[in-house]
DNA sequence: TGCGTATTGTTCATGATTGAACTATTCTGT
DNA sequence: ACAGAATAGTTCAATCATGAACAATACGCA
């Protein structure tokens, strides 16, 4: 039994980012329950999210924010666009490029569906005072500022 | 513009579970490819380590630790079988239940990628102070649990 | 101006994950 | 002891994300 070396189980820094993990796994099945009556997936709603703080969006400018595929956005827009929730409209200028907006019902199904989401992560967070609910935030932010530069 | 109604984005709570979510994203992102070379993907590396703590484990106790479905298990175990990291064995009293258990090589696999696991974790985590990351880790604790216990 | 390079979005094949239906086995209550 | 419910694992079809290859377009610099 080789136990008596340093396992990552008996290092907090270790056991503390598996609570993360399992923690986001939860909220995330949670959250896919709870949008699910809304005929929305997370992906898409991510999508949404950022069409609506940034109207006219690309779709590259959309998965670089998202920290994903192009090709994932390219197969994720006919959903949203064949239920009406989304309009493409190309670039004047640039015609490589398509625009992304929401449409008045995409609005109407967005808001929707972050009353949904807030209020699930209103839930969650009660679970820490506002100091460590920040704390914890900086914390992230740190992270991925920190792995994103090295690349 | 009803940008004026409280936006998710003004909500300091939403605001810092979205950093965790992006944290959690970077981080597997760069946990895959450091796990590259070892010929191994995160799950496998998951189910790996669940059967070192515990051998003899059913792939339905795997299953439940992991949050996963157990179709999930069956199609993840054949690949680490081929490789001879694993062995199955059926119970002798359940003939219903596989007990899973590492082999030799899988063990020495697994000590090399909690290497690389723990290596990445701790350059995460060096981004807090050990308070701070245990304060964290107390937080996923209690949302894990909160959101378990009500189904 | 024009050639080589970069960028945008799409297509396609691949692998991962899921849930429902199914089989085999075990458990439970009478 | 037995019928019915429960459980472990498998199979299968559907969904989803990914990266490589590609076409069209734009850019940069001689």
């Amino acid at each position: 039994m080789n136990n008596t070396q340093s396992l990552p189980w008996n290092n907090p820094r270790f056991r503390n980012w598996i609570a993360l993990v399992r923690a986001e796994k939860a909220v995330v099945r949670e959250l896919t329950r709870a949008l699910a009556p809304l005929d929305l997936k997370i992906g898409q709603l991510d999508v949404m999210m950022n069409i609506y703080r940034h109207p006219g969006m690309s779709q590259q400018d959309v998965a670089r924010r998202l920290l994903i595929g192009r090709s994932n956005i390219t197969m994720l827009l006919p959903q949203l666009e064949a239920q009406g929730l989304i309009r493409r409209e190309g670039d004047k200028k640039d015609k490589r490029v398509m625009r992304l907006f929401l449409t008045d019902d995409g609005e109407a199904r967005l808001q929707e569906a972050l009353k949904v989401y807030t209020k699930l992560i209103d839930r969650v967070m009660a679970q820490s005072t506002p100091a460590q609910c920040d704390a914890m935030g900086e914390q992230m932010r740190r992270i991925e500022e920190m792995l994103n530069e090295e690349d």
